[in-house]
DNA sequence: AAAAAAAATGTTATAATATATCAATACCTG
DNA sequence: CAGGTATTGATATATTATAACATTTTTTTT
């Protein structure tokens, strides 16, 4: 897996290929992409940042989308469910996932700074992790792995 | 490290010894070991699983000591911030530490089923994903390692 | 194609979690 | 004990999340 950093990248190119990828995703796995769930997941893509289920509803309601709460949290709630996108815990917010669709073990850098959040390869964590905690006779079903801390863009500037 | 789990244990005398290493390490880093920060501790403790805060606060409403909300939030931040006790993200809620006083990384256990949570040691994982996280140029702060699941009494009832 | 079932959306209301702000009090420290 | 700092008290409000039920859309079955 590749680990998707705090670097450059050609922005409109990762949304269109990942939207594409989800499309694909959800037409292969007979869900429903609606049009707020599409539109949710662009967001995502497009602020490259975890966004809060307010700040999702505050664009979708100027786009006619839906203005309750329920939209928004149905939305995101598909999202993660299905994979497509990631909740942060320590923000209370949501991610757009950076390896859609393929099993995997995320492990979230979130700069403290900027709020963007960064996907590293948590394979290993999660190896690691389970197996400790099998040991212990404990059955787990999810692992939570998020770094605070200050991205390379935020140190150099001094933040 | 020993590794706190799901098992039987003499819980009075884990909550008397816990309580008296908070007293000497407060003393010792000269922090103010107050009646409701005291307190908060014990229920923690008591509790031996997460609290949200205004489970807390509904203790302390009872005992006088206090009944809006920032009496709780500031007791926990104070025993967070001095490493007395953790915030748990994944259910926004706070657990006693286990391994008082020391530096450690901590690896939460969570049980879906009867809502307690065990600590791991999580040095091992925290070495794996600062290495990781740093050569990306990331500059750790924090880790939270948090690992949802079913504990063994729980599988063993059928949860 | 019509009927039935399932899934998604719209809408209202409210629950649960958390913080800002400012006044009052307790407690160190010189 | 005067002055500063940390803590607590109290009010208000912000933020995050869900329950519940009606309506509409889509899919499946007949």
């Amino acid at each position: 897996m590749e680990n998707i950093g705090f670097g450059h990248h050609d922005h409109a190119h990762c949304i269109t290929e990942t939207m594409q990828n989800a499309e694909e995703y959800c037409r292969t796995e007979r869900l429903r992409f609606t049009p707020v769930r599409r539109r949710v997941l662009e967001l995502l893509l497009k602020e490259h940042r975890a966004l809060g289920a307010y700040e999702i509803l505050e664009f979708l309601g100027k786009e006619g989308l839906g203005s309750q709460p329920p939209v928004a949290y149905r939305a995101l709630d598909f999202l993660v469910q299905n994979g497509l996108a990631h909740r942060i815990e320590r923000l209370n917010a949501y991610a757009a996932c950076a390896h859609l669709g393929k099993a995997h073990a995320p492990a979230f850098l979130i700069c403290k700074s900027c709020q963007q959040i960064a996907e590293l390869d948590g394979e290993q964590v999660n190896v690691v992790v389970t197996a400790k905690a099998e040991s212990t006779g404990f059955a787990v079903e999810r692992i939570a792995v998020e770094i605070e801390g200050v991205c390379p863009a935020c140190t150099g500037a001094g933040a």
